[in-house]
DNA sequence: CGCCGAGTTGATCAGGCTCAACAAATGTGG
DNA sequence: CCACATTTGTTGAGCCTGATCAACTCGGCG
């Protein structure tokens, strides 16, 4: 185990500052699945995962849920509260875990003062706006099973470590939570991840997805409908 | 006519600031289907648009082309250049169009030394990483036919004025054009459109749509695949 | 006037959804 | 600790939306 993750949104900053910044914020501790914030309530926070997970999550109109991203250690969330808005999403926790909050007046006036905190702020979105635009670009293209492989193999290796037999994703990710993630229903998702536990490129272990192999995996994107080649 | 449009990143600025900045913006006249940047390319500065229209296209490896955003008058692109990035998408104009244009260096310290400008930024980023939230959304759960309905309408009234006979997307939009927004293959999307024009619900007029009976078309929204309804 | 890109239209096919059960895992109370 | 309830996941059969394959039309342009 190591320490807590860097915590991005004070990158580069001088620590002593940091510091007091840490003392500033309010504590919180979760069990898995409690509810953070609800989409639509007024973002009264910026929040800061110190370590667990949690996911972004919303649901349409039609009662479908799209799990909008996972959020890990060091990871900001809530950021709207930076412009008096609404949240955009119900974020939960996946397993217990800490977070930190820094009520919207506070922040705002620690961003506005110190522009590196602007900057970090910036750069965590324009991360995150690369990921959906990714993810628009899979939903437009590929087929389920292409989208299956790669929302896995992002997880393992942006979330996940290297363990003895494989990647794994360190947090519970049910057949449902990654229907949400790509976009088909329970019934293709099940089939095809049964397909891949039956050949041994994946496993589950404490309801955490583990790939056996790797490689296996990363050529079912190699491998797309003969014909788009152009 | 009217005036050119605010320009989001310098809103809530003293205008004499503002005014300084303009004069410091190199300023690039645009034809219609110029490219402005490229994707990958090393981000050298931040752009707004001033008149006109342009789009943000991505390429995937096999061919295949995502619009990523319309630009309109006012409106930033290129926000990387705020962090020594690369450009992530293709910028090129749609119509003839005036771009300004703030080197990289320039811009850095510019933000730096305005936190107003950052929250602008902020602001603009928050607002699209929204928009893409949605479209994940839309094409996780709604058929072509939904996609297509909201993503014109949309544009009506996102960028259109109302006209006499409707709502019209003020640039060229192309079949292609849609079927890029909305990921589907151009024969599926020219036939439904070819529909709606038989019904008299859209038109076009020099290869700009026109929503000729918009509630008719937003109609479209509220019917979905019957099951779904939770 | 013939070419070329953009769009239309028809016929066919299949990936993935719907409908329908069932099975396994997890939780709950007695 | 077991019986039962509930949630989560698996599996089969059939259908439908939208993709593929294939031609053809139209408008603009050299």
């Amino acid at each position: 185990m190591s320490g807590d993750a860097a915590i991005g949104l004070l990158a580069g900053l001088d620590p002593e500052f940091a510091g007091s910044l840490l003392e500033q914020a309010e504590r919180r501790i979760l069990q898995a699945d409690e509810v953070i914030f609800t989409e639509g309530s007024p973002a009264q926070a910026v929040h800061v995962l110190v370590s667990g997970a949690a996911r972004l999550v919303q649901t349409t109109p039609d009662g479908a849920r799209v799990i909008i991203k996972h959020v890990i250690p060091g990871e900001i969330f809530g950021s709207p509260a930076l412009l008096n808005g609404s949240y955009p999403v119900d974020a939960v926790s996946v397993t217990d875990s800490v977070e930190l909050q820094w009520p919207s007046q506070l922040i705002q006036d620690v961003v506005t003062g110190h522009p590196p905190i602007a900057l970090n702020v910036i750069r965590d979105l324009e991360v995150r706006l690369r990921e959906m635009e990714s993810r628009v670009r899979d939903l437009s293209n590929e087929p389920v099973e292409q989208r299956l492989a790669r929302t896995t193999l992002r997880r393992v290796d942006k979330f996940g470590g290297q363990g003895p037999g494989g990647g794994e994703i360190p947090f519970p990710v049910s057949r449902q939570d990654l229907v949400d993630l790509i976009g088909c229903t329970l019934h293709t998702a099940s089939r095809t991840l049964q397909a891949w536990e039956a050949q041994r490129q994946i496993r589950r272990r404490r309801r955490r997805p583990v790939v056996a192999d790797v490689d296996a995996v990363a050529k079912i994107l190699e491998a797309p409908s003969p014909s788009k080649q152009k």
